[in-house]
DNA sequence: GCTTAGCACTCTGGCCAGTAGAGTGCTAAA
DNA sequence: TTTAGCACTCTACTGGCCAGAGTGCTAAGC
């Protein structure tokens, strides 16, 4: 829907003083803050013209103007332009604390403290979630009695770990002698094809192997589920210091979401499909309990291929430049962090 | 304080009856609800002696009486009797979910859950913070490059691993004879002092050794701060529900006491010392923004050594008699589960 | 035909007084 | 020592009032 250059300025500046003040906007202070050239009668028409079209409401006759969902999604579709300033980004946030000093959960944990410290909302991360199977290394090691450990390097080159029981002892030698093949078995095939051939081929002898294998698909599984698929949020408190949050029930609502992470993660791979960085407003949002909340979504990559989302959960007034900007940052950041942990492990510098 | 039997047992029904209730304690309500033998008018008396003597105060003139800390510590030290009963415990919590899944991260976090859902409160469990250097096995791993898996097994059998990156390469043979160098040093001496010794002994030589050593004595603190002192809270936004946190600014006081992990840990590990369960009622809290919440803390063990602790957090009117209950039982299964865990791993079984 | 000034109208939010209800403290009697 | 009775106090709720904010509409001006 086209609306002309001025009724666009206007609600632009609508919009963008709502999200600054959190007042219902008055054609008074509209006439006074902005230089349109026309007087507070005039812009109350067009207000009440760009009401009629859906993009503002009332919340009572004697109050001013307020976004609505509809409003949001035009301003952001059409008004917000973030590329032109790209540039001096990585200066801005430069002084932001660093990332990337302990393991795969750390660094998503310190990545959605950093989404929430630069974007004053509540920041969510999605673990890497790698494709089922896609193994660079699988290494075994004895530990004690007939633990086994086994540990996972996936394509991507993430480092995870399981502890296993065996029925049967096992000499670490022929662990070693199995981790080599299957590092070659797993160049052309998928665990699960590897595992089914095994069984075929050794039958009834040699049964520790068929054993061992069937525990390392096993707990493939559940490295998959469990690290792989989690869902991080930080600064959970801080958006509840937004006016909005003032009720109550708001408030449970909104820390019941947060708290039900396999909702959030269904939420935030509705995106991953998308181009670039994707915000859902308001109602548009599929879950209830997020009524009355945006989300800012962007993806990360590991060697070029996305592998997880993270986003800014907050009002539905918010700083949504800002918070796009950090969720590109963020989304780049981590990128380039993943990668670097990859590279030195291939390249061996 | 002695009381005298019949004014402990007035106590004891205010305190039930405004826990029950949550609304302060008519001597009306008082009279009908609990048979006493005597008017509401003597009641009065006594609920005014109570109130002179520091156990119950007033809102305000005309509403009923309500206890005060001191009144909950009385109650709790010497009304609440929770022996007597722990023979049907297990049978009432048996129909509870399962613990004990996943790794010890996904055990934490369950057990927190668990606590929560029981009581009906938040749960809080500090993970094992074993002593400095207890390793009762150290193995490495070289994966690609130069990178190298550290995996500690602890004193009481948990697993943890590091991955870290060295300057030169070293062959996997090498890393073997130095992991078992470390194993037998380990009976006797602390990872700290083998470091020592080490770079005394091989001087300038074999620097890759001493380089690994010093990796691996970073990499033990590293384990140490990460996953051994992290807190997990389940269920914050289940404790939102009890009335005293209608109003906003304790709702938030509270939820960013819950995301500062640090203080928590502080909190809970000031009863690690303390004989079986130990309360914190409302004001005895250090920490300010827990002021109008009680604590009910207890520990678990590893082969008889208590390597953790975990509790309950909710608002000082709690089901004290029911949490304690639940953390005595929580207590008791993590210490089983943790225990079944480093016996499989011992014996082999 | 668009813009503007002016004015009536509406709704909110704060303030105040009034009232019912709850529960105490005190006094005096049993 | 206990109890009945009563005056007193405080809360919570209600309705009325008023100022302030901001709109919608109308009619005049460019």
């Amino acid at each position: 829907m086209a609306l002309g250059e001025r009724n666009e300025k206007i609600l632009q500046a609508v919009v963008d003083s709502y999200i600054l003040s959190g007042n219902p906007v008055a054609s008074n202070v509209l006439c006074q803050r902005y230089d349109f050239g026309l007087s507070s009668a005039t812009l109350r028409n067009i207000m009440a013209e760009l009401e009629e079209m859906g993009f503002l409401t009332h919340p009572h006759t004697s109050a001013g103007r307020v976004p609505t969902d509809k409003g949001y999604r035009y301003y952001i579709d059409t008004l917000v332009c973030v590329e032109d300033e790209t540039d001096d980004i990585e200066d801005r946030f430069s002084a932001a604390p660093r990332l990337g000093g302990g393991d795969l959960h750390a660094l998503m944990e310190e990545t959605s403290q950093f989404l929430a410290a630069l974007s004053r909302n509540a920041g969510v991360v999605v673990a890497p979630a790698e494709p089922e199977g896609s193994y660079r290394h699988i290494e075994f090691v004895r530990l004690r009695g007939r633990q086994v450990l086994i540990i996972f390097v996936t394509a991507s080159g993430l480092v995870q770990n399981k502890l296993i029981d065996l029925d049967e002892s096992i000499d670490q030698q022929a662990l070693n002698t199995f981790s080599r093949f299957l590092d070659e078995e797993l160049e052309s095939r998928s665990l699960f094809e590897i595992r089914k051939r095994l069984q075929e081929k050794l039958g009834e002898e040699k049964q520790v192997f068929t054993r061992l294998m069937d525990e390392t698909y096993q707990a493939s599984h559940d490295v998959h589920g469990r690290d792989a698929e989690k869902v991080f949020v930080g600064g959970a408190a801080q958006v509840l210091d937004h006016p909005e949050f003032a009720n109550v029930e708001k408030m449970k609502a909104l820390l019941r979401a947060f708290e039900d992470k396999y909702k959030l993660l269904k939420l935030l791979d509705m995106s991953i499909a998308a181009e670039g960085i994707k915000v859902f407003i308001g109602s548009e949002n599929p879950y209830f309990e997020m009524q009355g909340c945006s989300l800012v979504v962007g993806k990360y990559r590991v060697a070029g291929n996305v592998v997880g989302t993270l986003g800014v959960i907050g009002p539905t007034r918010m700083q949504y430049r800002q918070a796009i900007q950090v969720v590109d940052y963020t989304s780049r950041l981590l990128s380039r962090i993943l990668d670097e942990r990859l590279h030195r492990g291939i390249e061996g510098k």
